[in-house]
RNA sequence: GGGGCCGUAGCUCAAUCGGUUAGAGCAGCAGACUCAUAAUCUGUUGGUUCGGGGUUCGAGUCCCCGCGGCCCUACCA
């Protein structure tokens, strides 16, 4: 019987564009989406844009134009990226919708009713030229426990102490700069203590969420008694007014889920169906992909609402880990925070897709792309193995058509159609990445057969032409299954394969029949290898360098420079060089102009207590201004002959915590290290806090 | 500061409830082939499972202490 199933992947802010972060989301849901409608399932993939809230409203105001304008080209963008990478969604619809909000005033009703709403007043800092509530991520002031100026709402950088937005000094709105007040206003919550019992029972039976989540929210959350959830804001706000708290919102978080369901009715109102056959009725599986920072809100409060207001709940909620690029997290300095427009100007979609699919397992581990990685596995997998079949074969068949009977093939095309129900089995699962080395050994399989058959020998005997189309009969045909399989991930490769071999591909069971009298088209390549050139471009185009503070470690020691004068007239020899060769990146002169190096006296200098190789400096860089800097200079420097002298640091080095503390600077030195640690002075005449040019 | 996840071959990952000699792919190396987009095929070298203790007949797996990495920290989208 075919099942009825409802895929939604989160809602994107309207406040951003897609990126690959976004990406692998969407991506892992479209091949689970992919997957089912080939099995023959009635599946939905439902998404849409997360349109409210504080930050809509700021952006809009900055950029002078209403929040429904600003909402409206974000869409567009979003659609079309999404469209860019094949992913095909059956409705993406808005949380700022007619039907959202009917459905937000319906469930609000429902937990009203239900006892589930209680109202308390909030103090909260207000920014009296905003003219709204501000988060503490919009506060920021002087750090109230080590005096560092320009400190966030709530925690320090420099000294990494935690505080409240009240306790800042000199506090200011970073929306309007104004001093904001402190004021109350009522808000709503939800006791979601009420569902406890509940939620106990849905989140630690009957598989909804993967083993580790469950016991993460029985450890963090269940365990005590669950908070009132704060689902309302005052004045101002861009979201839906509540109609019997009159001049308050729901808060973002309370309709956007609700956008899942309001999607699906678009949907239902545009095909003739009804909504309750998909979201209350237990003919209907809703599944729930998204990542792991939105757990809390997936798997307690969520469910908690989906109950009380009679909706079907998440069959379940497939959480993912986060997407790295290199092993770190996506950053706008290094250019790895790649939007998806970014890697559309340089990439083919496919190979992402491919990429993702091949590391994607059931777990909520997090996923790295390492961009040696992606060409390696894009290239062999992709060009070498797969496409190469067609690629050898077609050609000796081209314009002519497949053999009449199937060709003894010694069960190769019988084992390959077996293996459909394993692959299967992965791809339900979400461990993509199984599939994908199921797929990869079928296609070393058809590689081997086409070896030991050597079809190029047989083309040029006249009287073995028939066997010839034998074995590329066959070729095809395993080329065609594994196609099949890939279906899910690999759409484009689909539709060029339908081109090739005159026969679409519209069933995962058509992978358990072989193909044949059925014409060949000419062969045309079906993908490229990954240019590195390419991958490069786009990094160096996702590169913001006004978008981060300078990096700590991309700095430091490569600020050389060549000079005019002959070396040899000294003795020079070019040892320092080959030692320490140049770096082959050029830095541009923006790039050199971020690191400020200035001029600063010693004016203070004593061992650490416990350190090998450290010497804690105080720097002066004129007047009040001071740095305190953990050098690695023990046992080349005495800390009594360092006091009073010039040195030249870095001053605008992201402060970084070390075991003794926390180091504000860097002092410029040269040499390979060891013994061998020579500190640049400046000649004579400079001044502290003097910049280096 | 609090918390989570992780650490296995050069790289990416396996290894059922604690149970034989820790397995694959890629890379590397050697050879073959020449149809195919420098593709493919055959063979093959790599491991003190981060370190140190402990429990056990038996530990990659469980416990403790370190070290290292990534991330989160609930008015935040």
């Amino acid at each position: 019987m075919t099942r009825r199933i409802l895929v939604t992947a989160a809602l994107p802010y309207a406040n951003g564009p897609i990126h690959i972060g976004h990406l692998l989301e969407y991506i892992q849901t479209d091949i689970w989406v992919r997957f089912q409608k080939l099995r023959g399932n009635r599946c939905l993939y439902i998404c849409a844009d997360d349109t409210h809230g504080t930050a809509i409203m700021i952006r809009a105001r900055q950029e002078g134009r209403s929040e429904e304008a600003l909402i409206a080209d974000m869409r567009e963008q979003h659609i079309h990226d999404f469209a860019g990478f094949d992913i095909e969604f059956d409705n993406y619809g808005s949380t700022h919708s007619d039907e959202n909000r009917q459905l937000c005033e319906q469930i609000w009703q429902s937990v009203t009713d239900a006892g589930l709403v209680v109202e308390k007043p909030v103090e909260q800092l207000y920014d009296p030229e905003a003219k709204t509530y501000l988060a503490d991520r919009f506060v920021k002031g002087t750090c109230p426990v080590c005096k560092a100026p320009d400190q966030n709402g709530d925690h320090c950088e420099s000294c990494l102490s935690n505080y409240t937005p009240k306790e800042l000094i000199d506090p200011r709105s970073t929306l309007s700069g104004a001093t904001p007040e402190l004021r109350q206003a009522p808000h709503r919550f939800i006791r979601l203590e009420q569902l406890h019992p509940f939620l106990d029972e849905w989140t630690q039976s009957g598989e909804h969420l993967q083993t580790e989540i469950a016991n993460y929210l029985k450890g963090h959350f269940l365990g005590d008694e669950l908070r009132d959830w704060d689902v309302t804001r005052p004045p101002q706000y861009f979201g839906f007014e509540i109609p019997d708290f009159p001049g308050h919102y729901w808060y973002v978080w309370f309709d956007a889920p609700i956008g899942y369901i309001a999607s699906t009715w678009q949907w239902c109102q545009a095909n003739g169906e009804s909504l309750d056959d998909w979201w209350k009725s237990p003919d209907c599986d809703v599944h729930h992909f998204i990542g792991k920072d939105i757990t809390y809100f997936h798997t307690l409060f969520w469910p908690g609402i989906l109950k009380t207001a009679g909706f079907s709940l998440p069959k379940q909620v497939h959480i993912h880990g986060f997407l790295t690029v290199g092993g770190e997290k996506m950053s706008k300095s290094k250019g790895t925070f790649i939007q998806a427009s970014t890697y559309l100007d340089h990439l083919d979609p496919s190979h992402l897709r491919y990429f993702f699919a091949s590391k994607l397992t059931a777990k909520v581990d997090d996923l790295d792309l390492n961009l040696d990685e992606f060409k390696a596995k894009v290239d062999s997998d992709l060009v070498g193995k797969v496409v190469n079949i067609a690629s050898r074969c077609a050609k000796f068949v081209a314009g002519g058509s497949l053999s009449e009977t199937y060709p003894d093939d010694e069960g190769l095309f019988a084992n390959a159609a077996a293996a459909g129900e394993r692959i299967a089995v992965l791809y339900e699962n979400c461990d993509d990445n199984g599939a994908m080395r199921e797929v990869m050994v079928l296609a070393d399989r058809a590689n081997q057969y086409i070896e030991s058959r050597e079809p190029w020998k047989l083309r040029k005997d006249e009287t073995k032409q028939e066997e010839l189309r034998d074995i590329c009969t066959v070729g095809l045909n395993l080329f065609r299954q594994i196609v099949v399989y890939l279906t899910p991930v690999l759409p484009r490769l689909v539709r060029q394969t339908d081109e090739l071999l005159n026969a679409p591909i519209t069933h995962w069971d058509d992978a358990q029949s072989s193909l044949t009298g059925t014409p060949v088209s000419t062969f045309k390549h079906m993908m490229q290898r990954v240019d590195p050139k390419q991958v490069e471009k786009m990094i160096e185009e996702s590169k913001d360098t006004a978008a981060e503070a300078p990096n700590d470690d991309s700095s430091a020691g490569d600020a050389e420079s060549g000079h005019s004068r002959s070396s040899a007239t000294y003795g020079d020899g070019p040892e320092p060089l080959e030692k320490e060769p140049m770096a082959e990146e050029q830095c541009t002169f923006d790039e050199f102009m971020k690191v400020d190096m200035r001029i600063a006296r010693i004016v203070a200098a004593g061992h650490v207590e416990g350190a090998d190789k450290l010497l804690q400096l105080t720097l002066s860089l004129g007047g009040e201004e001071t740095r305190n800097v953990f050098a690695g200079i023990k046992g080349v420097y005495e800390p009594e002959q360092l006091v009073g002298r010039l040195v030249v640091c870095c001053a605008n080095l992201q402060p970084r915590k070390m075991r003794f503390g926390i180091s504000e600077g860097m002092v410029l030195a040269s040499g390979p290290g060891g013994k061998d640690i020579y500190l640049l002075s400046p000649d004579d005449g400079a001044k502290p806090g003097m910049r280096v040019h």
